[in-house]
DNA sequence: GAAAACTTACTGACAAGCCGGTAACCTTTT
DNA sequence: AAAAGGTTACCGGCTTGTCAGTAAGTTTTC
């Protein structure tokens, strides 16, 4: 017979006192950086030590991922969504998520750094975010695809693209307006963008790009 | 009179050897980041020690900042394009880019990093993407009023926003792209998705997102 | 229901390691 | 020989993580 874990439960408070510490772990990593934003860093924001910190996460990187998991419930409480939405709603969602984010500069901006930084080697949060934007990228194209069927239409291969570039434009977008608030309004610019992406699958356009040569299409 | 800089010249080698220095520092900055990569880890790469680095650039600051520019004379040089393309070669240059950094997954890295790292306060490259970002959304403006002014009508006030969401696109990309590569076409997701807002801008489409609750425009 | 037995939630001190930067000194060009 | 290019040696500072110890809380036992 195993040991049996008489785990005696953690007090009342504490759960709270987490929530406190993610928050201000939120804000750290948002303004420093993961790498430069320290333990102590944080352990002042909430009135401990360091220590104290470890005690409760056990490692920084436990601390880190437990952030960016935070961050996605805090978003579903936000936008009290019980569903994922389908469909053309799938886009409507993610503009409205992208107006939310305007006012939620801390997290936008934790969320960005991070992002970027688990592209490097060995970077903790590098899975967390592989498996991120693969799935996101897996919801556009079933999006798409439920959208085609109900017009009776077969999905265009641009709907994979598409589901990419519309996630690019919101992060790409996030790294502008925190660099220049008031010259980028995150939720419009993400909304025209959006739209013109999903205009691009639904009712493809000739490419702007190409040499028109036969000067019939004038105007 | 000001005290005339009687600056010594180098050593003939030295040039290459200040290149050598950048070509390493972009590598690792990143492979790690410009925090975590350190002096030693860029000296090692070309067989001296950090002291020896230091002497040519001073300050890990202000190789940073070297390798930021070091990367936009590469740009120039790559792509052979003496003079800065303007109205709707200006996006097929942007296009081109995308696709030529499919092979400089080095430097597409430092800079994705960089630029997300430099949200963060008192960033050392902080300035240098903030004007960035405006430099290069004035020329996508500008564009579009080129191709406007040609084709004899206004520019529409949608085009700042296009500019800022083509940028965005691409960085975006980026990371995507360096998280996955192979399930991520960086040059060809790329061009749809700037073809796609070009589009938007040059012959607007009704949102697709807004309820047609009037159901005469199917098919 | 109160004392005993045990956990949790910390603190403070410290270890070990790394980092950037400086100073002093050697060596190769010019 | 004068200066550039580079090395070695070193310092002060900062970071994560460990550990022993303590106060406060919880559970068990009688």
């Amino acid at each position: 017979m195993a040991t049996a874990k008489k785990q005696t439960r953690s007090r009342p408070e504490t759960i709270a006192r987490r929530r406190e510490i993610l928050r201000a772990a939120t804000d750290i990593f948002g303004s420093k950086g993961s790498v430069n934003g320290t333990l102590t860093d944080i352990a002042e924001q909430v009135g401990m030590t360091h220590a104290g910190i470890l005690h409760h996460f056990g490692s920084k990187d436990q601390l880190l991922m437990e952030v960016l998991t935070y961050r996605d419930e805090s978003d579903v409480d936000h936008l009290e969504e019980k569903h994922i939405p389908t469909g053309i709603e799938f886009f409507r969602h993610l503009v409205r998520t992208a107006f939310s984010n305007a006012h939620r500069a801390g997290l936008v901006q934790a969320y960005a750094v991070l992002s970027a930084e688990s592209v490097t080697d060995d970077h903790a949060a590098r899975d967390y975010f592989e498996d991120r934007y693969r799935t996101l990228r897996q919801e556009a194209v079933e999006a798409f695809t439920q959208i085609c069927a109900e017009r009776g239409v077969a999905t265009p291969e641009t709907a994979y693209r598409a589901g990419a570039g519309i996630l690019a434009v919101m992060d790409g977008l996030q790294v502008q307006w925190l660099l220049d608030p008031t010259n980028i309004e995150l939720g419009e610019t993400s909304e025209f963008a959006i739209e013109a992406i999903v205009s691009a699958v639904l009712s493809p356009q000739p490419s702007p790009l190409r040499e028109p040569a036969l000067d019939a299409v004038a105007d």
